[in-house]
DNA sequence: AGTGCGATTAACCATTCGGTCAAAACAAAT
DNA sequence: ATTTGTTTTGACCGAATGGTTAATCGCACT
């Protein structure tokens, strides 16, 4: 029962958090039924009864970085959506800063989608996590923001009618999908990392165009 | 070293097959390593030393559980890509043909991704399959088959002008990224497996128009 | 100096898990 | 019926793994 809520001591900077960077590494590498709470010890330079006195157990602990993980892939972009009203310029804006904050956690599509297929009542807290968010910046729903802005531009005329769901799914699958696939593209394509970066920074320029050209009328 | 190769006998029809497909469905529900051996060889309804006995390890039975999946997994796309030669016609062709493929087997691709993500030599045998089905009906890189359709339209002047890579990329993420993200998606959207069908099955019917439409001049 | 208390560790425990083995079951051939 | 070679099984083993515990450490306060 001793929950170290109460920080009065702590003998170096702070433990709980290198642990959870610990662990997000080690359950990135390995996939979470494939981390050891040993490796994860190590990694994290500490005992591994430690992790058992901050997070009590495996799943607790995995619980708790899939939370901290989740929370951070939807935020950006739903900033940047409830922030602009155009989609011309929303798109790209989305688009450019989704693709730049993957290529710097490229891993973290791949450990998300894993995750969730194999445990889909995490799905739930996925999504809660990101409601809560929303509420903190005080935004409608994602969906409700993108059907408004379809919406005024299909008035407009300057753009063909979509739902706003397949909307959504188009434009996370083409950002999403290069990173979650990141191994099977660079063997396919024939390419290494160095190549995977240039092909991506492409992509950052192109893909917009590609994405609003779909729509016009 | 007794390696059942002749098979002489066999008192029930095919119990490697059967071991076969119930390492897949378990391998797809728990991920490869958090299935156990016991479970697989419950599910088969055999005793877990035949798994060993036909596969020797677990190492080598999750290789040939994979290496069966992902030869399936672009086999009819690169058939259809290779059997036509306007994309005007082989787009559609393979975004429903592939989208029909996925629904029937929707685990399939995070099942190959996650694989894929923890274990990245794996790319090399799955790229090898590709290649050894290729030869097999006789067909040339799909990278170049692309390339050439693609070239046949831009110099007609009715594409604009994109690299191979990126059409391929752009039409696999749309396609795949839903299946692969299935559970996230469900949880985003609020809907359940009825749901989910209806949402492919609209997709299936504008998938194709979205695509080359974003590629029209 | 001493005491209280959270943080940290080494040693340990019970279970699970992949893997082995020798015996049993079985079909085909003689 | 006996033999022969393959398939299938129950019982077993050692290592690895998640988790616990009792002792130690070190800071803060007196």
């Amino acid at each position: 029962m001793a929950k170290p809520s109460g920080e009065r001591h702590a003998r170096d900077g702070d433990t709980e958090q290198r642990i959870l960077d610990a662990a997000h590494r080690v359950f990135i590498r390995r996939g979470t039924a494939g981390a050891r709470m040993q490796e994860i010890a190590d990694e994290a330079g500490v005992n591994k009864a430690l992790l058992h006195y901050y997070f009590r157990t495996k799943s607790r602990l995995a619980t708790a970085v899939f939370q901290r993980t989740a929370s951070t892939l939807f935020a950006r972009v739903l900033e940047v959506f409830a922030g602009g009203s155009d989609l011309d310029e929303t798109v790209p804006r989305v688009m450019q800063i989704y693709m730049d904050q993957l290529s710097r956690t490229p891993y973290v599509p791949g450990y998300i989608l894993s995750e969730l297929n194999q445990h889909p009542e995490r799905a739930q807290q996925f999504v809660e996590a990101l409601h809560d968010f929303r509420r903190k910046i005080g935004a409608t729903d994602l969906l409700t923001i993108v059907q408004q802005q379809i919406q005024a531009r299909v008035s407009a005329g300057t753009m063909r009618p979509i739902t706003a769901d397949q909307f959504i799914v188009n434009l996370a699958s083409l950002c999403i999908f290069p990173f979650a696939a990141r191994p099977m593209l660079m063997s396919i394509l024939g390419i290494d990392d160095a190549g995977f970066a240039r092909f991506i920074k492409k992509r950052r320029a192109t893909l917009p165009q590609f994405f609003l050209h779909a729509l016009r009328p």
